[in-house]
RNA sequence: GGCCCGUUGGAGAAGUGGCUUAACUCAUCAGCCUCUCAAGCUGACAUUCACGCGUUCGAAUCGCGUACGGGUCACCA
């Protein structure tokens, strides 16, 4: 007649140690009072989403702000679904967005509670497992999927709750006699948790955004080990963020139903439950309904989508502050600053609902603070996002790519143009000899129906004469207006309009002509900013070129 | 379907029983400014807080019910 001890001992011949031997490995943190501990937890099965960002920026937030730690721990049980390469790119991606945990598996283990990675920590999961066995409060279970998948379908018929429980938990009541027996034998098991629950009893908690919470008390006998000798997340989550000293657990609210599963389990292993927070997701509307962003068909789900299009890490950052805390937006009006590392965190700023993810707001808080970088900056950060071709310009064109992100930059009224560096070479090619060429190939200059071609000639060959680049952008305007006025365009649209028949059009015209002939598009900055970086030479070979193009 | 969470304008929200004729930001629309664009400025945009009933002298704020939305019910996290 075995005991439960002698089956532990059986399953885990190589596990001497105990909890007790867990603990004096991985004593408690020597932290001040209020510092808290969170980390984030992947697993590495993609790239990093965005829902993951905000988590993981909330949790880096409060680690940073209580003077505590932020720690990053690998969760690669699910061998199936791991994407090889997946973890380093997380860690990679987190650090462009100044998340930079200096605690946990950044590429290699990094701290003193390593190791970080989950499927490094076999053993350290086993030791608690040979324990709860001990206890009886695990034991081994050789039901086959198909047989779980039965019981499942007669509880449905009977319109009860499906799942590992009571009555339904046929290898509970398993003696270890048997168990060693069937082990013996080769059948194939997995390790559940035995749980004292009562489904008909409330345990509540905690939640840091939500309040108190309760839920039915979990009786479901889940599965801690896997056959593959890796635990679930429930389980691997108690032993980790419990020897890895986590006070505050940080992670999406879809975790919220199984909270009573890890309040038994911390319960029963002996272990101090964390403090938790469940984050609020980020969903769209699709089709009138709101639903979670979804890796497969939204691209902005991915975080690697907004570095592709050349969002500065800011914006990212500063658009999910302001979902985080309802009070950063007002916060950084007050305070001019978009600095996230000044704004404090609160959790009950927190809104409880899923947010719709808001292109248009990201787009905003992005055109603010690209407007807000020097013109060097916008350079250097375009240049790195760049493709081979806008690179090699921006190399071809330094002195005119800096000028031309210079203009109107700076001050209350500064321009703002970009969104995202995806946004900057479409603009400043009209600067670029190259492109402007393709695109007078193409477009051509399309100049105003209703200006006669004569008028549009001689109106260019009067500028290429008159044109005086050292004056001021006022005075300098003043000389365009008289250049129409010698070609009968009235001074301003008003007068144009109050006199209609008298003009052929008015400087607006005018403006638009010199526009078209020396960049082909109606729309751009402030024209004589334009010319002066473009330069009396080439501005004349524009012009020129038009010319010929008139017929 | 059970359980949990939620519901203030197109989006994010402030609001914790009288100060609310419901802040603020984004978007949208209109006007101004203006050489076009981008900005900037001014104004418009919920007589109402999902709906119903109730408590109260008084409710977006409290209670109950209904509806709707989301989450979850794996040897996935």
């Amino acid at each position: 007649m075995k005991t439960y001890e002698d089956l532990a001992n059986y399953i885990f011949p190589e596990i001497n140690e105990t909890i007790a031997d867990l603990e004096k490995k991985y004593p408690a943190r020597n932290l001040p009072e209020g510092a808290e501990v969170t980390r984030f937890a992947p697993s590495p099965t993609g790239f990093l989403h965005l829902g993951s960002l905000f988590t993981s920026l909330v949790a880096h937030k409060v680690a940073k702000d209580t003077g505590g730690v932020f720690y990053l721990r690998l969760e690669d049980t699910d061998t199936k679904r791991e994407v090889e390469g997946s973890g380093d790119e997380l860690v990679r991606q987190l650090a462009y967005f100044g998340i930079d945990p200096k605690e946990g598996y950044l590429g290699k283990d990094v701290g003193p509670y390593a190791p970080y990675k989950q499927s490094d920590r076999a053993y350290i999961y086993k030791v608690c497992i040979k324990e709860l066995m001990k206890k009886g409060r695990a034991y081994p279970c050789f039901c086959s999927a198909e047989q779980l998948e039965e019981t499942r379908q007669i509880q449905e018929a009977m319109k009860m709750i499906p799942g590992y429980y009571g009555e339904y938990a046929i290898c509970r009541t398993n003696t270890p006699d048997e168990a060693i027996a069937r082990i013996e034998a080769g059948e194939p098991y997995v390790i559940r948790f035995k749980s004292m629950g009562n489904h008909n009893n409330k345990v509540t908690f905690h939640d840091e955004v939500r309040g108190d919470i309760s839920i039915a008390e979990n009786d479901m006998d889940i599965v801690i080990l896997k056959s593959d000798g890796l635990p679930t997340y429930h389980f691997a989550h108690a032993v980790d963020d419990h020897f890895m000293h986590t006070t505050t657990v940080i992670r999406g609210e879809e975790w919220i139903s199984s909270a009573p599963i890890h309040i038994e389990l911390f319960e029963t292993l002996g272990f101090k439950l964390p403090k938790y927070a469940h984050l609020p997701v980020i969903m769209k509307l699709d089709n009138g309904n709101k639903r979670k962003l979804s890796k497969r068909k939204d691209p902005e789900a991915s975080v690697s989508h907004f570095i592709e299009e050349g969002y500065p890490r800011e914006a990212l950052l500063v658009y999910l502050m302001s979902i985080a805390n309802s009070n950063f937006e007002e916060w950084t009006a007050e305070n001019h600053s978009y600095n996230l590392d000044e704004f404090k965190f609160s959790f009950d700023k927190m809104s409880l609902d899923g947010v719709l993810f808001d292109q248009d707001k990201l787009n905003f808080f992005s055109k603010e603070i690209i407007a807000l970088m020097s013109n060097e900056e916008v350079y250097k950060r375009a240049y790195e996002w760049a493709d081979p071709v806008f690179k090699s310009r921006l190399e071809a064109y330094k002195k005119e790519s800096l000028a031309a992100l210079n203009i109107e930059r700076g001050g209350e009224k500064a321009r703002k143009d970009y969104a995202a560096y995806k946004d900057i070479y479409p603009i400043i090619s009209l600067f670029y000899k190259e492109d402007n060429e393709k695109e007078f190939n193409e477009v051509g200059c399309q100049f105003k129906p209703e200006i006669p071609s004569d008028v549009v000639k001689a109106v260019l060959e009067d500028f290429k004469k008159s044109n005086d680049y050292t004056l001021a952008n006022d005075v300098w305007f003043n000389t365009v207006k008289e250049l129409g006025a010698r070609h009968n365009f009235a001074e301003s649209g008003k007068i144009f309009k109050q006199n209609p028949g008298v003009y052929v059009g008015h400087v607006g015209d005018v403006a638009e002509i010199i526009r078209v002939a020396v960049t082909c598009r109606k729309n751009t900055p402030n024209l004589h900013d334009v010319l002066v970086i473009l330069g009396k030479d080439e501005v004349d070979r524009r012009i020129d070129r038009a010319l010929a193009s008139i017929k």
